[in-house]
DNA sequence: GTCTATATGCGGATAGAC
DNA sequence: GTCTATCCGCATATAGAC
């Protein structure tokens, strides 16, 4: 609704991604147009080009911004536990910080094949890194018996993919609280990696 | 290759749809044009106009079809056995879908939002009705005391996407066979379920 | 059943005024 | 820093010849 003031400032740039990211998220990357996010944010197509070089490296931007916060959100988790201390917080850590950015989420898997080859590869480096995370954690608990475990990178894979899923259904204010859906979930993956001392 | 035949024939509903389905999967609905499909098959994009009412039409046909075939194929699998029994054969009949169609479980997830809202809810009755088919087996389980979950919603979601989250990987020919992969996947939805008489 | 031609509109991106 | 105007191409869908 701003319009023609004449001329304001730095606010506009994260504006114009946050209204990228919403829009993308809504109705995908290819169906947003550039003059769709300049009027979400009351500006004109033509200003957008002074915030970003052109659509493509929009939405990187956006994909980058996300790995790099879920990256940084995990390294400040990491309780530097036991295996079985550390996995429960990865669980709730990954669960959290999904849902606290679900849009982002759904663009980072939803998008990828947009990206160009170079852009797709920088994001794959990041994925991998997160990824690399939790296999770390469940070969120390493969190692220390604590974990029962024929392969670490499937189960890597399968965690994960289960914990994306809470996204797909979860709404705040519905039958189950956040962190009632937190403690189920762990339970549910500390069975399914084998914890010892948990039937 | 095929051009200026002057006339064939009834084949060439199913290869639109072949090639409609390879290009949504590889580039998304939006960003495929009837033009790109009417070259993959050979045809002129006006050709296509009398096999689909428009390309909105076209999408909705693969997303259902893919619906009604995953709903067949586990009709067929149905084991009719205990609860851990049916859980597996559930588990292993979904995994054999999609991995042998993996383009149209890649686009029944990623073009959701591209339907319009009716074709969406009808989609969307399918996927509950072949949710429900899970859902019943977690619950038979619990009743009979051969699983131990406390919500078996929750359950249903987890392994549902746990499962889907092979194809993400899955590549024929690498480390580790199709049926090493359903049994390792199969363990630990197990062991998830809390199933008895399994460590 | 397929082709060519076309109507009509929106797409990304840029130039230059203010 | 933003706006207006515009270039140029491709989009879906249709009409009508063969």
């Amino acid at each position: 609704m701003a319009r023609k003031t004449g001329s304001h400032s730095e606010i506009t740039g994260p504006r114009i991604r946050a209204a990228a990211l919403q829009l993308f998220a809504r109705h995908g990357f290819a169906a947003v147009s550039m003059r769709q996010i300049a009027g979400e944010v009351g500006v004109q197509a033509g200003a957008l080009y002074l915030y970003t070089p052109d659509k493509q490296t929009l939405l990187f931007d956006l994909l980058e911004a996300h790995m790099v916060e879920l990256l940084d959100s995990w390294s400040k988790s990491e309780a530097g536990g036991d295996p079985v201390q550390n996995l429960e917080a990865f669980c709730r850590c990954h669960i959290q910080f999904n849902l606290s950015h679900s849009d982002s989420l759904f663009i980072s898997y939803m998008e990828l094949r947009n990206l160009d080859p170079d852009n797709f590869a920088k994001i794959e480096a990041y994925r991998k890194r997160y990824e690399d995370a939790l296999e770390a954690i469940l070969k120390a608990g493969t190692e220390a018996k604590l974990f029962s475990l024929p392969d670490t990178k499937l189960a890597t894979m399968a965690v994960i993919a289960m914990l994306n899923g809470v996204n797909t259904w979860f709404r705040e204010g519905g039958r189950l609280s956040q962190d009632r859906v937190e403690r189920i979930y762990w339970n549910m993956v500390r069975r399914a990696v084998g914890a010892k001392g948990f039937s």
